[in-house]
DNA sequence: TCGTAATTTCAGGAATGACTGAAAATTGCG
DNA sequence: CGCAATTTTCAGTCATTCCTGAAATTACGA
C-alpha cells in the first residue's frame, strides 16, 4: 500500500468500518481512497495505491457503481475510466441512505405487510403479529419521516439538524400560538 | 426449525438482514425469535425452535447481551436463564442506535480528529484533510442532533417524526415571528 | 476490420467467519 | 461440601466470502 500516512490511516479504518456494514473491506478502502483523492483515479492507480489485484478493483468499482456511490468520468485522449466521489458530501449521504432504504427497509416493510395480512392460527401467532405490527408501524414512521426530510434542500436540512431537540421548543411555541388550528390528537 | 410459518418467515428474513448489518445470521434469528415470543425463552427452547447447536445459541446470546439487546430473567424454581427483548420497541431502537454510535461513530470521530491534528506534508495530504474535515463536521452534526433528540421522551419523539418536513413550516413561522432574535446566517 | 488497450468474467485457492461437540467451568440446591 | 443441572469455552471442522491470475470480452482508433 503506497499512500501518504494520513490517507493510509483513514483508508484502513474505513475498510474495517465497511466490514461492519455488510460492505467488504476492499470496497470500503477503494471508496475511502476515492473520497480523499484530489482528482478522479483510474483502476490502475487504485491497484497501485492499495496493492490489490486488478480484478478485485474492477469488482469493487462495479459494486460501488451499483450503489451509485461513484461517478465515472473520462479524460480527453485517454481511454481509461476514471472514478470519483461526488464533491458534495451531502449528496453522498443522500445516496447512501436512499440505497440502504431501497435494499433493506423497503423489502422488510413488504414482508411485514404480508405477514400482517395472514390469519393467525393460534395465540402465539396472534402475539407475534402484534409485535410485528409494532415493528411495521415503526418502520413506516421512519420511512415517512425520511420521505419528507429528503426533499429538503441541504441548507434547511442542516438547519434542522443543528436545532436538534430545540425544535421541540419551537413546536411548543407554535402550539401556544395556534390552539385554534388543526390538532394531531383527538 | 420448528416454528409457526408466520414466525418462521420473519425469523429467516431477519437473519438475512442481520448478515447485511455485520451481525451474523444466527444472532439475527435468535433476536427475531425473542422479539416475537410471548414470554421469555431459555437457551434450550431456542435450540429446539431454530435447530441450532446449544453452544451456538450460547454464543449468540452472549453477543446479544454485549449489545444490551436482551434481558436476562429467572423463573422461580427454575435454574435456567430466560431471555427476552424489551416490551417497549422504542427502548430497543434507543439501545440499538446508542450501541452503534458507541462502536462506530465515536471511534471514527476520534480517528478523524487525530488525522486533522496532523500537519499535512504536501498538497495531496492537504486536500485529503479538507475532505476529512467535511466528513468530521458531518459526523459531529449527526452526533449532536442525536445527543439532543435521544433525550426526548418517546411521545415527543414520535410527534417530531410524524411531522417530518412540516417542521420546516413551523420554523418559517418562527422566523417570521422572531426576526429580532438570533439569526443563523450573516 | 484489425489490433491494441482496457475491462470484465470466472474457476479455483486463500482467508475469514460460523458452527459443532466435547470438556471445563459455573451455579444453586440438598 | 458434593452433586447435578446449566452454561461457557475452545479446538477442530465446515461454510462462506474474498481475492487472484488467466482468459474472454469489450471499446476504441487507425
Amino acid at each position: 500500500m503506497q499512500l501518504p500516512p494520513l490517507v493510509q490511516t483513514f483508508v484502513l479504518h474505513f475498510g474495517e468500518m465497511g466490514s461492519r456494514w455488510g460492505i467488504n473491506r476492499t470496497v470500503g478502502q477503494i471508496y475511502a481512497l476515492l473520497f480523499v483523492a484530489p482528482q478522479p483515479l483510474c483502476a490502475d492507480e487504485i491497484v497501485e495505491r492499495l496493492g490489490l489485484s486488478r480484478s478485485n478493483v474492477s469488482m469493487g468499482l462495479k459494486e460501488l457503481q451499483a450503489w451509485n456511490l461513484v461517478r465515472l468520468q473520462h479524460v480527453p485522449g485517454d481511454r481509461r475510466d476514471y472514478f470519483s466521489t461526488p464533491d458534495d458530501i451531502w449528496q453522498i449521504v443522500r445516496t447512501l441512505v436512499e440505497e440502504r432504504k431501497k435494499r433493506e427497509v423497503d423489502p422488510t416493510l413488504t414482508l411485514l405487510r404480508e405477514i400482517l395480512m395472514q390469519e393467525p392460527r393460534d395465540a402465539e401467532e396472534r402475539h407475534a403479529q402484534g409485535r410485528l405490527r409494532e415493528m411495521h408501524d415503526l418502520f413506516e414512521l421512519f420511512a415517512g419521516w425520511y420521505g419528507d426530510v429528503r426533499r429538503l434542500d441541504t441548507e434547511r436540512l442542516v438547519q434542522l439538524l443543528s436545532l436538534g431537540a430545540k425544535v421541540q421548543k419551537v413546536l411548543e411555541l407554535k402550539d401556544r400560538l395556534s390552539l385554534g388550528g388543526r390538532r394531531r390528537d383527538g
